[in-house]
DNA sequence: TTGAAAGCGTTACCAG
DNA sequence: CTGGTAACGCTTTCAA
């Protein structure tokens, strides 16, 4: 029935992984013609003044039945209605977008790095937020330059945007707030006078988690931190966070013993192994980073030390993601999900002039699993 | 220097579990006024028209030159982008797509249903093949009512949409088929002529995982499979995958057993209880579900199972997800984000003309990691 | 309560 | 190669 070519060629593309294959099959179309191409997205469709036409009446009474004006004579918006619900009539979005000067739609610039577990959360929150509101959802993948932020201030595709991956100085947050251009953020500059966003509280959740472990009669308590690059130039959650330990650890008279490592499993396994090489001691890693730290349970493995009998690990990260976990990886919880849906309702509160300026950082959760336990040394007579 | 007010109260929202902070702080606002008000995308912002009287020319010809047409002189062409470039314009993209009568967007409509960990992989991949071709990428969630994708479509917002949760009769795919609106389908229908679409082929994948368990040895194999519910709507991989299972036994003279279940921990280790109460003597268990299955290994562990020397595990899930699992989880791999990469790189191809109908299902891939082995009785003697 | 008409910022056709 | 000008489909004054 069906001509089947196989291409299994290596039809590599740019950033994709595989294409191992392709296969195309000729179907006989049957029925419906060729395909499709009738009416691609603008035919001869049915417009506002048809229904006009239909129902002997202007196309502004048309427009503000449409929009659910006050003014229009209950008979007549019945009248038209109907005729509305006939016809199958439906606005032109774009045209309504134009003629309105907005669009009814948030947009979300998501940093293009790799994937995270946890990161579709911030997206269907936001994108949930958007839905509830009637707004449509952009998700903008690519870091932008500032031509390209630029551009998209002025297409009027959306009304405003969520930020993510704040730095404490961020040059986007300058330019929008310069323009005028409304944003929320999902993190956090030094100054926020004026922005609302909402943020993990880093600087808490690390002293929480450090405080947490020496009562549990830690003494020597590592912290998988980002890449020193990355603290350098400022970017939020790392400088919080890294700052928060060495401040904690000083507090509680523990040494600091910071591990810098990019958010992939072969550096956070390398990082480990060279954390377990210079302190043999060491009885507790406090990860900054999210799945990845299963490279950090793997690592242990390797070397016959137990989580958490032998190491105790905590970090940041949702629950979904933790709890894939053997043992279950105790967290500072992060309610991406609240996040993202959060950050879209901020936004729109905005643009809806309802809503003042908010900052949002909930106090972080300490999720207790079974990834965390006292010292070994301590164990006999143990505190937990 | 912060009037910090706490709302603690229980705002409960909707379908969001928590929203259990709100911190709003009343900043002093210093510097740059109350906020951001002032040009919400659309001031009196510079236009196509502006361009053309700085330029001395007219405004066709400014939009030639945005659109890279060929017939300007190379004179004016670089005068007028020096215009543009100084003047910082750039074009408005919601006019642009009234005029062109295209969006150069495409959408795609994303069950909303519970998260999944492997979800954000379509997601993230179908946008990269939006980004890669220059074209805005929507996400539309909530599943759409009739007359709500009747308006998706008349609105203009996309020029085409990808599909998702395919049924085998799907009223999606009649009615967008019959009104011509381009679209492409992750998942197929029981006809496809004339559609594309990339489906994982859970047929032959189930049939691969159970023969290569029946030829480790085991007699015993499960499916935990989707809800009867969704097998009798003619959910695509509750079907294929159920009834190919249901053949394979059959083939290999094995007993059929099957554990419906919704995609959820509590209904997952439920099921897996009901299995082991009943079969005591099942070796291996075929999940259709995702990182989920983390149940199976839960009620296993509380048994006293262990993952593989009592039972081997085998599911359909994204790499990121199988190697949280400890041990390591055995999977048909589910590559979604080529497949959200694929589906968009398909109706893309598909608005430009370019691409033919394809029909793209890949050959399953069986991904042999720690959670399966030989059934206990065999092991001394094991096979593999 | 309704209608006419002027945009909204582009594109695209058709003359020149 | 360039410039007018009519759409695109709707919203929004402003009069009636």
């Amino acid at each position: 029935m069906y001509a089947t070519r196989l291409k299994r060629g290596v039809t590599s593309t740019r950033s994709l992984d595989i294409i191992r294959w392709v296969a195309i099959i000729f179907g006989s179309v049957t029925g419906s013609g060729t395909g499709h191409k009738s009416m691609s997205a603008s035919n001869s469709a049915i417009t506002i003044a048809d229904i006009a036409r239909a129902a002997g009446v202007s196309v502004s009474t048309v427009s503000r039945i449409l929009n659910n004006k006050p003014d229009v004579a209950e008979g007549t918006r019945q009248r038209v209605q109907a005729i509305i619900a006939e016809l199958g009539f439906t606005p032109h979005a774009q045209a309504q977008r134009l003629a309105a000067g907005r669009s009814r739609a948030i947009g979300l610039l998501f940093p293009d790095a790799q994937l995270s577990l946890m990161r579709e959360e911030f997206i269907l929150g936001a994108a949930k937020a958007a839905s509830d509101a009637s707004y449509t959802f952009y998700l903008i993948t690519s870091d932008l330059t500032r031509h390209q932020l630029m551009a998209l201030c002025r297409s009027a595709l959306t009304d405003g945007i969520i930020l993510m991956e704040i730095h404490l100085r961020d040059w986007r947050v300058s330019y929008l707030k310069r323009l005028g251009f409304p944003f929320v953020m999902i993190g956090r500059c030094a100054n926020n006078n004026g922005i609302s966003f909402i943020d993990m509280d880093f600087e808490h959740g690390i002293a929480q988690a450090v405080d947490h472990l020496a009562n549990l009669g830690h003494r020597k308590i590592a912290l998988l931190a980002s890449p020193d690059d990355v603290y350098e130039r400022g970017y939020g959650p790392a400088v919080r966070s890294r700052d928060s330990y060495a401040r904690t650890c000083t507090r509680l008279g523990l040494p600091a013993i910071i591990a810098p490592a990019n958010d992939t499993q072969a550096e956070l396994a390398e990082a480990t192994n060279m954390l377990l090489d210079r302190h043999p001691d060491l009885t507790a890693i406090v990860s900054m980073h999210g799945d990845t730290t299963i490279a950090v349970y793997r690592a242990l493995e390797a070397r016959n030390l137990r989580v958490p009998a032998d190491v105790s690990v905590i970090a940041f990260i949702t629950r979904r993601a933790a709890e894939l976990f053997t043992p279950p990886l105790a967290a500072i919880d992060f309610p991406a999900y609240d996040f993202g849906y959060q950050a879209g309702r901020m936004l729109i509160a905005r643009l809806q002039g309802s809503g003042s300026v908010e900052h949002i950082l909930p106090p972080p959760q300490l999720i207790l699993r079974r990834s965390i336990a006292p010292p070994r040394t301590l164990r006999p007579n143990g505190l937990a």
